[in-house]
RNA sequence: GGGCAAUUAGCUCAGUUGGUUAGAGCACUUCGUUUACACCGAAGGGGUCAGAGGUUCGAGUCCUCUAUUGCCCACCA
């Protein structure tokens, strides 16, 4: 066969061909695979890509992540089901379209207008997502297409519609007020785990309310003491004891306040002046405070940040100035008494960093703790704290799982409204005070639909079912559909920062709508740094664009580069230089292939194993080793350990021993070792490189794509062979040690006869290894002259043909200095190793094997301490 | 403040339940283009495993403390 191949793997072309003939072929679609009816299934719903910007580097990694768990199970015979889907990110993409149109057109969405604004949003979203898109099919991945869902898509929409009232009528959606984060900018409640903390300066002010008021207070926020209804001091704080229970008028900077005096244990003694002005309208703790202690709630500030009429010179103020001017009022009339420098932890928001607003206010929430009775009269948050305990759903690190049994035990109530357009629309109804939850609007005139929309993370907790066709496929309490083929399903593969997020929302939702879990296994995955450890982020700079580096190095080298050497849920440091390494790698496999592909014949004779070479038994004893040792980390989904194993073999073995003996070391059963590794070496790699091992799949004259052929079994011409490894080691051994010892010299290219070896150490090794010596170092035939010991000339003279000779090295001292080391450091090991056998607690206690091991290499080491001082004496 | 990680060669990281003289890749030094591959091959230098204690016959691995870094949670009015 005549094949010429180009040196390096091309990749553009090839990925560009692979991809269209896997899509055309339908694989990706489990309904296309041809498997028997009982075939296991193995599912990953794909974590939806916010659709606010295109992929980067983590998105790669998760997508190569996956897509090899994907092709694994594939090869294995799994009906694999990857699900892919985009994200609507309600709040994070109103930002960027804002921001957007604020840029192209000066505008804000209140000048747009609701239906106007969603237009825009609607129009920005198909061109990201087309981006997105396109960036997932150039990674390479294998995901069913005819699938493809949007979190905010017309099955999604029924949905989410179909759980909002489904949770409503048992009860466990509510209305109620609440503080919440406010974001004035987006003005949109935030989520506790949508606030961010930033350190800031500030000021801590002490003072009093008014010049007869009894206690000092401390407060960086003097504007809010215009709501204060009580003061809380610790009940242990004798400063105040006589205080407590009374209720005392002030005049707060000319407006009137009445602040009952309350014990509460959460105020610190020592922190200001030990007592705390409480403003349950404007503050998580002194919302709650004031539910225990019955206290009025007054609003100071309304959604714009601003003060509320009727507080006097102070109404309509913005929060900042109407500090200063309280700042101001208070030290006019001698009542502030202290200004102290602090540091602060100011909450933001996690989108535009506008500072939060504590605000009461009504909202839509999910009662986490309401026992619910078709549930066994468990809660949300026990059903799926359960889940994690009981091991019903793994995690690939028990970290994790800690993380996520922490955050469920302490979670309250969920609030899902949110206050912008962009989003799942609420089904419920507002006519007046009355309230109507349905799909449709009540009868009758004046109901209007409610203005807010949906949390994010309540459509997307409902992933993997919304994706299968839930409500439509859950009839009567029963699975049909892709619903009763795919869910639960296997696998959940979203970066370590959703657990809280994003998982425990899943579970807590899968568990309410089917009664099941969502997946099996959570495998989390790290995030992808910068090489100094930095996230990468735009506004940082520091990002790289996956598709330049596919570009640049081939989608393979990508995925590899994302791989290889990774641990599971470790972050991963990702430059340029690791795709660099991952492409030398998919080009020595190609060249590998392109090789054995070079010298395959048209029929390859079957392997006969009465006639295999001492290499070829190797190669098949180490290649049985290495396919178990792969199927084994893949099984417990350590995909970067299965890679150095696969890439150790591949290199260290097959390319640098293998292949290179296989030149002048033939039997007749020789191609067909060469083939069958090569095959089966493909199949093992193409999870990981997909395009190079179709690519060169390609040229074996297989009928079917090697995306569905069949993960390598135990295969019968395979055996371990201890004798031929041990053999063909000492050979290795041997060849490295004459390396090692002499160097090269070329003498008159133009005779052929008898070469000369002269070496000590071959000596210990047998016929075979000189044999094996002289056919890679293109001899014909050899002999071994003991030591080093004859001048060059009387070797010249013994052999006057030879067109090689291999020397001895020239600087005796340098070769003195070796010898004496290598010896010095075997004298230290040998006085390690016999004082280890001389302590008999060592020799009862340690596992028998071990102590005759020890034993063993002892004797061994002592051996080689001899032949050094042998040679060292030579050398003298 | 609480929690979780990390700390191993110049750099990036492996090191499975404690048990051979702690490994790999890159970088570096030297040598080499014989027809798979220079996106290659060969050889070499480089580590008191962050520090201090402890458990053990034996510790990179287990325990305690300390230091540095990162992340998460909570938040002081």
């Amino acid at each position: 066969m005549n094949k010429e191949l180009p040196k390096n793997f091309e990749t553009a072309e090839n990925e560009e061909h692979w991809y269209k003939i896997w899509r055309a072929s339908g694989f990706f679609n489990p309904d296309n695979l041809d498997l028997p009816e009982d075939a296991p299934t193995y599912t990953i719903i794909l974590p939806p890509p916010n659709i606010t910007d295109k992929l980067h580097m983590g998105h790669a990694s998760e997508l190569a992540i996956q897509d090899l768990f994907i092709r694994y199970k594939r090869l294995r015979g799994y009906r694999t089901l990857w699900l892919p889907g985009t994200d609507h990110a309600a709040i994070a993409t109103q930002t960027v379209v804002e921001k957007k149109i604020k840029k192209e057109q000066g505008l804000s969405r209140h000048d747009l207008g609701r239906v106007e604004f969603l237009k825009k949003v609607w129009e920005f979203l198909g061109e990201t997502q087309s981006a997105i898109l396109n960036q997932t099919e150039k990674m390479g991945a294998s995901l069913d297409w005819s699938r493809l869902a949007f979190t905010l898509d017309d099955p999604r929409r029924l949905a989410v519609r179909e759980m909002f009232i489904k949770m409503h009528s048992e009860g466990l959606i509510y209305r109620g007020e609440r503080i919440v984060n406010w974001c004035p900018r987006c003005q949109s409640t935030l989520a506790d785990d949508e606030v961010e903390h930033e350190t800031q300066a500030a000021k801590l002010y002490t003072f009093k309310y008014d010049a007869a008021f009894p206690i000092a207070i401390s407060t960086t926020r003097p504007e809010t003491k215009l709501g204060d209804t009580a003061v809380a001091v610790n009940p242990k704080d004798d400063r105040y004891k006589q205080y407590i229970g009374q209720t005392i008028a002030a005049n707060f900077c000319g407006v009137p306040l009445k602040l009952q005096i309350i014990a509460d244990r959460n105020v610190e003694m020592e922190f200001g002046t030990g007592a705390l002005g409480v403003t349950p309208a404007h503050s998580m703790i002194d919302w709650q405070m004031a539910e225990e202690h019955n206290l009025p709630i007054v609003k100071v500030i309304n959604e714009d940040a601003k003060i509320h009429p009727g507080f006097g010179p102070y109404s309509d103020l913005g929060v900042l100035e109407a500090r200063e001017a309280i700042v101001a009022e208070l030290r006019k009339n001698n009542l502030l008494t202290g200004e102290e420098d602090i540091s602060n932890n100011l909450s933001v928001c996690y989108r535009c960093g506008t500072a939060i607003e504590p605000l009461p206010s009504m909202q839509w929430f999910i009662a986490v703790d309401k026992p619910i009775e078709r549930l066994g009269n468990k809660s949300l948050k026990q059903i799926a704290l359960a889940a994690a305990v009981d091991g019903e759903i793994e995690f690939n690190q028990a970290r994790f799982a800690k993380k996520y049994t922490d955050w469920m035990t302490n979670l309250r109530d969920w609030c899902i409204s949110r206050q912008i357009w962009f989003g799942h629309e609420i089904p419920a109804w507002h006519k007046g005070e009355e309230i109507y939850v349905g799909a449709e609007a009540p009868a009758g005139e004046g109901w209007v639909q409610d203005s807010d929309t949906l949390d994010t993370w309540f459509s997307s907790g409902m992933w993997t079912f919304s994706t299968l066709g839930w409500p439509g496929t859950f009839a009567g309490g029963r699975k049909s559909g892709d619903l009763a083929r795919f869910h639960p399903t296997q696998t959940m593969a979203p970066g370590y920062e959703l657990i809280t997020l994003w998982v425990s929302r899943m579970v807590m939702m899968s568990y309410y709508a089917l009664g099941e879990k969502p997946f099996e296994k959570v495998y989390l995955h790290g995030m992808v740094l910068d090489k100094q450890g930095k996230k990468m982020s735009k506004s940082k700079g520091n990002g790289i664009d996956p598709l330049d580096m596919i570009t640049l190095y081939g989608t393979d080298a990508v995925r590899l580069s994302l791989t290889a050497g990774t641990t599971a849920g470790n972050d991963l440091k990702f430059y340029q230089e690791k795709a660099e390494d991952s492409r030398n790698f998919v080009n020595k496999l190609w060249n590998i292939g392109r090789f054995i592909i070079s010298q395959m014949e048209d029929e390859t004779l079957p392997i006969n194993t009465a006639e295999l070479t001492l290499a070829d038994r190797w190669i098949l004893s180490k290649f049985k080793h290495t396919k178990s040792l792969v199927t084994a980390s893949l099984e417990s989904y350590e995909y970067g350990q299965a890679i150095d194993i696969l890439k150790e073999f591949t290199w260290d073995q097959l390319a640098d021993w293998y292949l290179e003996a296989s030149k002048f070391s033939r039997s007749a059963s020789t191609p067909a070792v060469l083939k069958l590794i090569l095959e089966e070496l493909l199949v093992m790699w193409h999870p990981f490189a997909p395009f190079v091992t179709e690519t060169l799949w390609s040229y074996l004259g297989k009928p079917q794509l090697l995306i569905v052929s069949h993960w390598p079994d135990q295969n019968p011409t395979e055996y371990t062979d201890t004798e031929a490894e041990t053999q063909f080691e000492q050979i290795i051994e041997a060849i490295v040690a004459i390396r090692n010892a002499r160097s090269v010299n070329k003498i008159e290219p133009a005779k052929k006869l008898p070469a000369l070896i002269i070496t000590d150490s071959v000596e210990l090794y047998t016929q075979n290894s000189a044999l094996l010596i002289s056919l890679r170092t293109g001899l014909s035939e050899m002999q071994i002259i003991s030591s080093g010991q004859a001048p060059a000339e009387a070797i010249f003279a013994q052999t006057p043909n030879a067109d090689i000779y291999l020397s001895v090295p020239v600087d005796r001292e340098q070769e003195k200095t070796r010898l004496n080391k290598e010896l010095t450091d075997t004298q230290s090991f040998i006085e390690r190793l016999s004082k280890q056998l001389a302590n008999d607690e060592f020799v009862h206690n340690a596992p028998p094997a071990l102590v005759a091991k020890e034993r063993a290499r002892l004797a061994e080491t002592e051996t080689k301490a001899q032949s050094l001082q042998e040679q060292l004496k030579k050398l003298d």
